[in-house]
RNA sequence: GCGCCCGUAGCUCAAUGGAUAGAGCGUCGGACUUCGAAUCCGCAGGUUGGAGGUUCGAGUCCUCCCGGGCGCGCCA
């Protein structure tokens, strides 16, 4: 198929480059095979000519010439063209076999070893516990969803992690605006101060506390136990909330653990061992400027709390002594400027400065009747999963998150998300998929029954089809392009131009005739088409109808 | 002031440093006796914010400028 293809070649390459060559010291890295955008240009393309020719101290194209007529072989053809590029094209046999290949898997070779068993873990979504889960949060799960599976498929041991903020001053903050509920719900006058939470799930959960109370539960009238119990009913609806959106984790973090394991006084006495640690103002410091940011940090404050800064250096070192080669965080963008302090802190720790990666996901912007939808989160007037949900279903959710680069602000339109027409993309999608489903019921109806076996070369390799062939054998490198670079939305932005071309296909060509060689030949690239929707819509978390 | 992100068609956005910058929506004009019209075909729309630089080759990398979003606490 088409990875090991480009294995092969680049050996190809690389024989014949020692060949003609034999002083140069050439590596795999020193040169790159693509898919070329324009089909005359063949199947995939190298610029190594160019990227040597002054080393070489000669024309590009001649080297070229040299090189792609040096190599022969039946699986593909090298030719070489103006610049300097070799374009490397397919053989009508090399890809009927390939596509055959994909049939008989089932799209279980939609996948190649880049991992070989390295654990990572990616830490995503990890929202405080003091309210429910907003789109940011929603973003982010989906991001990380689609992020985790990847990494699975690429031969990674991968695990998902929610880390729950459960020893902060925020649950304080917590505990006391649910006892403020409490109060006012028994008609006292309260005030809620500015950093309280005061939205209406916090009265839900004061309601049920006070009633627990007035039914002879003492426990629900204890600050503490308010508090606990306020966080515990938090969580639960997260986990409700998350378990909606078709998403499990594998392992959900407890802050409170870390400082019961001592991790962060372990933490301060290797940094004071390596003298980055100072007392100014009452305070304890980290010298982070010695590591590399802009500035020092404060780990235990005056009062002797700890900051946000030194749970998360304990995190982390937990982490990696879990023995994770890769760490990645995915975070909203409020978290940005925790970025470089973090990272510069973790190297005093011996931790190679690429283990920890920070995703920073850019803001939603909710769009309802063409305007910005205001957020208040003091108020607790912000836009929930949980809403959100209700409104669009979680198909349409998750893939309007996913169909933006992660870099760049979302602008979610909720009514076209909820509207089932075409211009909804992720309805453009299913539907390729239940037509396709509809297709192999109607010929089943006919009475032709897809065989592989009868699948005919001439039948499917021809210029009708090269369209959908060319995009078909992309699909691998779009998935393994969406891991490196990790950017899901290369996989929707994919399925769309996936679609796009079906559809056409579809119109231009009748599948199901009185020819029924035709017919199974044609049905064979449907089933291609079928197995990658199914996979692509498995992948990005929406189902994948056989109905609509 | 410092940091992160963004600036590409009327709008929302794509484009692993590669060859002629692409989609969707919107506008306009076409296609249902036949496998699903939730679809398809066509027209129009661009000096990739600006100026330099690196490179065989720049929307992409570097520097500066302009415009927009966000973040810069002994909050979390």
């Amino acid at each position: 198929m088409i990875f090991t293809a480009i294995d092969e070649i680049k050996e190809e390459l690389l024989k014949a480059f020692n060949k003609t060559y034999p002083d140069l010291v050439l590596s795999i890295s020193d040169f790159k095979i693509e898919r070329p955008k324009n089909l005359d240009f063949g199947d995939l393309s190298t610029n190594i000519s160019m990227r040597l020719a002054k080393k070489l101290k000669q024309n590009p194209i001649s080297i070229a010439e040299r090189i792609s007529n040096l190599i022969t072989n039946e699986k593909w053809v090298y030719s070489f063209v103006k610049p300097g590029f070799i374009n490397i094209t397919f053989s009508d046999n090399f890809i009927f076999e390939s596509m055959l290949e994909i049939i008989r898997s089932e799209g279980s070779m939609f996948s190649f070893d880049l991992g070989h068993g390295d654990k990572v873990q990616i830490e995503f979504i990890s929202a405080n516990p003091t309210g429910p889960l907003n789109v940011v949060n929603a973003r982010a799960a989906s991001i990380g969803d689609v992020l985790a599976k990847l990494f699975t498929r690429f031969g990674f041991q991968t695990e998902k992690e929610y880390y729950i903020n459960d020893a902060g001053n925020q649950v304080e903050i917590l505990g006391h605006s649910i006892e403020l509920a409490m109060k006012k719900l028994n008609g006292e006058e309260v005030e809620f101060p500015e950093n309280s939470y005061a939205g209406e799930y916090i009265f839900e959960i004061a309601r049920e506390l006070k009633a627990g109370f007035d039914s002879g539960n003492e426990d629900t009238n204890q600050p503490e136990k308010i508090r606990d119990l306020g966080l515990n009913s938090i969580l639960q609806t997260q986990k409700n909330t998350i378990e909606k959106f078709g998403l499990t984790f594998d392992n959900w973090f407890s802050e409170k653990s870390l400082y019961s394991s001592a991790k962060h006084t372990e933490a301060l006495k290797i940094l004071k061992q390596k003298n980055l640690i100072y007392e100014k103002d009452g305070a304890t410091w980290i010298k982070t400027t010695d590591l590399g940011d802009s500035q020092d940090w404060v780990l235990i404050k005056s009062n002797g709390s700890y900051t946000y800064l030194l749970g998360d250096i304990a995190y982390h070192l937990n982490k990696f002594e879990r023995g994770f080669t890769k760490a990645i965080n995915i975070w909203g963008p409020d978290h940005q400027a925790g970025v470089s302090r973090l990272q510069a802190a973790l190297t005093a720790f011996e931790i190679p400065r690429d283990w920890l990666e920070v995703m920073i996901i850019q803001q939603v912007n909710l769009i309802r009747n063409g305007e910005r939808v205001k957020i208040s989160k003091r108020k607790g007037i912000f836009e929930t999963l949980d809403k959100l949900i209700e409104e669009v279903g979680v198909d349409a959710a998750r893939f309007t998150f996913l169909l933006r680069t992660t870099s760049s602000h979302l602008d979610f339109d909720i009514d076209l998300a909820k509207q089932q027409v075409s211009e909804n993309p992720v309805y453009y999608i299913q539907y390729a998929h239940a037509r396709l489903c509809s297709i192999f019921r109607k010929a089943l109806e006919s009475g032709i029954e897809f065989k592989i076996d009868n699948v005919k070369l001439e039948d499917v390799i021809n210029s009708e089809t090269r369209d959908v062939i060319r995009k078909i054998f992309e699909y691998t490198l779009i998935l393994k392009s969406a891991l490196i670079s990790r950017e899901p939305s290369r996989i929707t932005n994919y399925s769309m131009e996936l679609a796009d071309i079906f559809h056409a296909f579809y119109h231009n060509f009748r599948i199901i005739t009185e020819d029924k060689e035709k017919t199974i030949s044609r049905l064979g690239i449907c089933r291609i088409l079928q197995i990658i929707f199914k996979d692509i819509l498995d992948l990005i978390g929406v189902s994948a109808p056989e109905h609509m």
